[in-house]
DNA sequence: CCAAATTAGATGCATTTGCATCTATTGTGT
DNA sequence: ACACAATAGATGCAAATGCATCTAATTTGG
């Protein structure tokens, strides 16, 4: 008998993209629930968690946009209440007149910080019964291995 | 040598889910900028799509509102929105007179489709030439299991 | 070297979103 | 049966978002 219609390699690729898509919207769901987005929307702690993972502690505002699900003008206007509320700070690009960096406050930081733990507790407490370590590793590598294969991002 | 920091079960999950986030988002982006979301946003199509695939035909809001990543409000208003563009209809649910039922009328099911199709391709796009079949499959299973470990979702 | 094209980021404005609240209906305990 | 809580969905309103556009700086092609 003749593979089905289940197993086209185009049905096999939507497959899986609809249920990561799932995935992602469930587990947000749980996590937007926690206390610890009372404080701090979604993308507003993606950015303070980006900048805290920068090396020299400085981004540039078009490289941060690359990380996360919002329109350039979307992200200047975060980025401008996150600095009024004293949680970045900016700084013109040196190399690169029309650019500007961002850097973390020490209360952004220590913001970020408390948000952190808060919200790797959640998702332990969501991902470590669902899969076991294996398989979160395995879950890690593929996702990684996607991303990885997508190349550079529209902007 | 004892397992170092990177091993421990926290952090894996805590790695798993940042990798499945940054996946889902740099997807996302792709897709978007393809040409079929100049028609309707993402989360509008998404109610389109799952009411095409529910058995019935028939959906309770508050059903739909499980799929997708809005607030009962907003979704509220997008369905409205839907229904003044002629995509769904609504009906008065018959056991709760409360509730509402929607459904695709044939334009909306014949948009859905037309989306759908440049959908699946562009996903087949992506996801085809990043992961083997066999991984594809590893993927889905593995995001379905994290998905239904979750239990009901908060409203 | 200079004009044209490109890029980074900001801003006006309309649309979308979420929070709080409201109405209507259903479920529950006594 | 009846008061009270819980649920489904709608709505006012402020905040967030995206599109189009603008300014300024950089890059490119001749």
């Amino acid at each position: 008998m003749a593979a089905g219609k289940s197993d086209s390699p185009v049905r096999l690729a939507a497959e899986a993209w609809e249920s990561l898509f799932r995935a992602q919207v469930a587990v947000m769901r749980k996590l937007q629930a926690g206390p610890a987005f009372k404080k701090l929307a979604l993308n507003e702690y993606d950015v303070l968690f980006t900048l805290s993972r920068c090396p020299s502690g400085w981004l540039r505002l078009n490289e941060l946009n690359d990380n996360v699900l919002l329109s350039q003008s979307s992200l200047s206007r975060l980025v401008e209440r996150l600095e009024k509320r004293g949680l970045v700070c900016r700084m013109p690009a040196p190399e690169d007149g029309r650019g500007v960096l961002l850097q973390l406050t020490d209360q952004g930081r220590e913001l970020q910080k408390e948000i952190g733990r808060e919200h790797v507790r959640d998702i332990s407490a969501l991902v470590g019964p669902a899969l076991t370590p294996a398989e979160q590793k395995e879950l890690r590598r593929l996702t990684d291995k996607l991303r990885n294969s997508l190349g550079p991002l529209p902007r």
